[in-house]
RNA sequence: GGAGGCGUAGUUCAGUUGGUCUAGAACGCCGGCCUGUCACGCCGGAAGUCGAGGGUUCGAGCCCCUUCGUCUCCGCCA
């Protein structure tokens, strides 16, 4: 048996420069086309597809050989590069003008069925797609179809693409530990039971963030690390529970710094898969993300933003905003682009103003088209003066043919976000994305706390410097007040990375904990260590962390986070594949102390 | 944790008011024929615990209950 590869070649190197040239080729069995005197084979391997030729005038002992190949046996194959004739040149291929007529053939490895087509053809050219659970149980071969490996590869080039531009700006990779120490902030951890600690547990790192800033204290001055996170919260589409951070910090710099290199970071991303973005993105405060796009996460690629109506209908007729407005709250609006005759006012009525401002989470929906002439169409308009509704349109900037859309609440922030999910409701439904463009955004002035049902918490994390002074006396609303050096990324209406500037200041990192309400005892045990370490001269840093995996899917274009994943789990968190979490022995379980308890009520 | 959708052949799906359903189609698979295909074509064939369990009924893929799996949205995600 000829299993001489180690001269063979890509199929995707092969090109008419070849021809006449006897050649080696391994790979996978994409498709067999049998005519009874010829066949044709369609070899893939990782660079692309050939086509071989098996003709029985030519060759019978191949030709008979070649009947038995299935998809997905593995071969090698030597023969000639031959120039097809005109007429059966295939200009969807690549390599549609030449093909291979086969010589030897050796059957490397046979395959079963495949329980899906890893062929192109399958899936791209039917328009079907395999559920993705199937998908998952059989990742291999999902891996193998090319879509797959084209989002692999790219994301693999993206990488390499983050660490030499971190290389070239003299960032050290350092590695931090996976086997940590619980904190209590933020997500629920992992945990792994120690058994040569009794009833101890680690937790898997949610970010590697006290370690790297300890790297800071230790005078590395620029780390980074591509970098596994764990956090056992419920999933969504673009959330994992394990996921890849390209975590950076670096002393002695402020936000500029962070944002240029993250955008010289983010260039070389783009550009690694042949996408040129803009030389900086814009900073939006955090404040205006809100009022302008109800998100801290503002999809920028599309307009759509608001304008605060309230002054324009104090005082009006309309009971509903006269009560709002009473009772301090407010009226903001969008206009909705030459829709006016899109959307019917039963539409209008019984679906956006009922069915979707509730699924936004808002209470009613105020609608008025826009007519020529001055003229306004709305179940409401009879409330209104025409001085109000002409000012309403010019404050909207909308046109004859717009749908002012309008919401009213006794909350700023209620009347912000369910705006905000209105917007992305109705630019979703009548396609107001452009597709292939990528709109960046700093969001900035955060606010460096937040109201929660326990009380006040970090909004980013506890190690994040304040913008102006804090007093230890100060009352929540004024701490609630209070901004953060913190920033986010955003691209596309996607977070995609964030970080902040931390303190290096042991007194002020005690008073944070202090306006966090946690004791002396706790802030011991559960930062004992980093406060101490803090104490031994601390150089002023900060730094940021990306979400390769999302940006990796905007990059490459992917539906989904999982497509840039090479094993991902599933919705529930579930790995089909290898059916993990599984149980384990008792043993294994006595060795680490652990007891199940079966009564859920217990 | 809450709400909703889905579960029928290897895959993607259809299956009407409960009664020719002895459950179909397409692709895939197996066999046969075919010398220029590339979604090859033609002929034939195999392939199903209708997710599982219970109930209603003369009769259940279809209705009801329970349960499992999965997807979507919300909560959650410093």
């Amino acid at each position: 048996m000829i299993t001489s590869w180690h001269n063979r070649q890509s199929c995707g190197d092969i090109t008419e420069a070849h021809v006449n040239q006897s050649i080696t080729l391994a790979g996978w069995v994409d498709t067999t086309r049998d005519h009874g005197q010829l066949l044709f084979i369609h070899l893939r391997d990782r660079s692309g597809t050939m086509q071989i030729v098996c003709d029985r005038n030519q060759n019978e002992g191949i030709y008979n050989q070649s009947k038995a190949l299935r998809s997905e046996f593995v071969v090698l194959i030597t023969g000639t590069v031959h120039m097809r004739s005109e007429h059966t040149i295939n200009s969807d291929m690549l390599s549609g003008t030449i093909e291979v007529a086969a010589t030897t053939i050796t059957v490397l490895s046979k395959a079963k069925t495949p329980p899906f087509m890893v062929s192109e053809k399958s899936s791209e050219k039917m328009d079907v797609t395999v559920d993705e659970d199937t998908r998952l149980q059989y990742r291999f071969l999902d891996l193998r179809r090319s879509p797959m490996q084209h989002y692999i590869i790219g994301r693999s080039r993206m990488i390499r693409s983050l660490r030499n531009t971190l290389d070239a700006a003299q960032f050290i990779d350092i590695e931090t530990p996976f086997l940590t120490k619980s904190t209590p902030e933020g997500a629920r951890d992992y945990l792994v039971p120690s058994r040569t600690h009794k009833k101890a547990f680690f937790a898997l790192p949610q970010s590697p963030q006290l370690f790297k800033q300890l790297l800071m204290m230790s005078g590395f001055e620029r780390y980074y690390q591509v970098v596994r996170c764990f956090r056992d919260e419920d999933l969504r589409p673009n959330r994992q529970p394990e996921f890849t951070q390209l975590d950076i910090e670096a002393s002695f710099i402020n936000e500029a710094d962070i944002r240029n290199l993250t955008h010289s970071l983010l260039a070389a991303a783009f550009d690694s898969n042949g996408i040129a973005i803009p030389n900086a993105f814009p900073c939006m405060t955090f404040d205006d993300a809100m009022n302008r796009y109800g998100s801290d996460a503002p999809d920028t690629r599309f307009g759509l933003t608001f304008t605060d109506l309230t002054a324009h209908f104090t005082p009006c007729n309309y009971g509903i905003f006269t009560t709002i407005i009473e009772s301090g709250g407010v009226i903001k609006g969008f206009a909705l682009p030459q829709l006016a005759d899109h959307i019917s006012k039963n539409a209008l009525q019984n679906d956006l103003a009922k069915t979707v401002i509730q699924a936004c989470g808002g209470k009613g929906l105020t609608w008025i088209k826009v007519r020529p002439d001055n003229q306004f169409e709305s179940n409401v308009a009879q409330f209104f003066t025409t001085e109000q509704l002409l000012a309403s349109r010019d404050a909207l900037n909308a046109k004859p043919g717009d749908i002012m859309l309008l919401v009213a609440d006794t909350s700023l922030d209620t009347v912000n976000t369910v705006l905000g999910k209105l917007r992305l409701h109705l630019a979703n439904r009548f396609n107001l994305i452009p597709k292939g463009v990528f709109s960046g955004c700093w969001v900035i002035d955060f606010p460096l706390f937040e109201e929660t049902d326990a009380g006040l918490a970090s909004r980013h994390h506890p190690f994040t410097q304040p913008a102006e002074a804090i007093h230890e006396d100060m009352s929540p609303s004024q701490l609630l007040a209070i901004k953060a050096r913190a920033y986010d990324i955003v691209i596309n209406g996607q977070e995609i990375g964030g970080g902040s500037i931390r303190i290096h200041d042991p007194q002020q990192q005690a008073l944070i904990f202090k306006c966090l309400r946690l004791s002396d005892a706790d802030i011991d045990q559960k930062f004992g260590f980093f406060i101490n370490a803090l104490a031994y001269g601390t150089p002023p840093h900060g730094g940021l962390a990306l979400g390769l995996d999302r940006l990796a899917s905007i990059i490459l274009d992917a539906p989904s986070i999982r497509d840039v994943i090479a094993f991902p789990k599933n919705r529930v968190a579930f790995c089909p594949l290898t059916k993990a979490p599984s149980t384990v022995d008792q043993h294994q379980l006595n060795e680490l102390h652990i007891t199940h308890i079966d009564d859920p009520l217990l």
